[in-house]
DNA sequence: TATATTTGTATCGTGCACGATATAATGAAA
DNA sequence: TTTCATTATATCGTGCACGATACAAATATA
């Protein structure tokens, strides 16, 4: 094998696998009119509701830059309010709506729909597993140096 | 357990890692001017030159209008020709031009620049390969059930 | 041969994703 | 308290990524 194309070997897999599993998604997300991108923020406010858009951007890995707008397409949509803190007025705190908080129900289906759709017989659940923990593992020493 | 939880999600690593990755690309990639989408287009180029466009989407796992663009610009970069085929005239044939060949010789560190920056002690080689395995077979599933 | 279907590429619209930059609020230091 | 650096968010421009659609060339079928 040829060493020099490991990075490339390895790092391909990685960005293919991430959209064709965002295709799997897709159709269970568009019964509910969201997107993957909005369905993370949605998790992440569910679990822990009225966070400030950086505090969002952080758990996502993504910049501000890229949650502000995505943030606003979901105001739009009636998902979220976004109400600057009184406390810190450099702040905006994203809360759910009753809409967004409602959604939670028609997405509880989701995680197993998905785990019927993207997980073949050859890959057993525990590899699959095995392979979240190793990916966490990289991605937390990627976090660090960048 | 809590199934909407971004912790308990299987997919939010692949989809966080695969932007890290890229980022760690980005810095040896503004060096010769290229993004990583066209990164990947010159490894397959390099690799065999003169494919038709629908060749280069396939083996990229990218639909033909995501990769029509990307060439256009890749031939506005001077990088590659677009050619239409003449045995069969819906073909677009891509070919590297002489600009895009010699990348290859500026491109040639990147791999191991990238393995020195991406792969943490923690994480062995081997472990690298195994996690490359998997999703490779991951990807051949989710191709085949797409 | 005429018609229908498939194939290959392109166009359009929307939504990320991010670098660069701007701006106001906060906090620290002189 | 004035100045300076930091923090939090937003804006702008560029480049993917993809669903929907269009269209011409090639192929299959009647």
């Amino acid at each position: 094998m040829d060493q020099l194309k490991l990075a490339n070997q390895i790092c391909f897999p990685v960005y293919a696998a991430s959209r064709l599993i965002i295709r799997e998604y897709q159709p269970h997300l568009d019964k509910i009119g969201i997107t993957y991108p909005q369905y993370l923020v949605l998790l992440v406010l569910w679990e822990n509701d009225g966070m400030a858009v950086n505090d969002i951007a952080h758990k996502l890995i993504l910049n501000t830059n890229t949650v502000t707008p995505l943030l606003k397409r979901m105001e739009t949509l009636g998902l979220v309010s976004r109400i600057r803190s009184e406390e810190d007025e450099r702040k905006v705190i994203v809360r759910l709506t009753a809409k967004g908080s409602e959604m939670k129900v028609e997405a509880a289906h989701i995680p197993f729909s998905l785990m019927a759709d993207i997980s073949p017989d050859e890959l057993k659940m525990e590899e699959l597993l095995a392979m979240k923990n190793k990916l966490e593992e990289w991605i937390e020493f990627l976090k660090r140096k960048g």
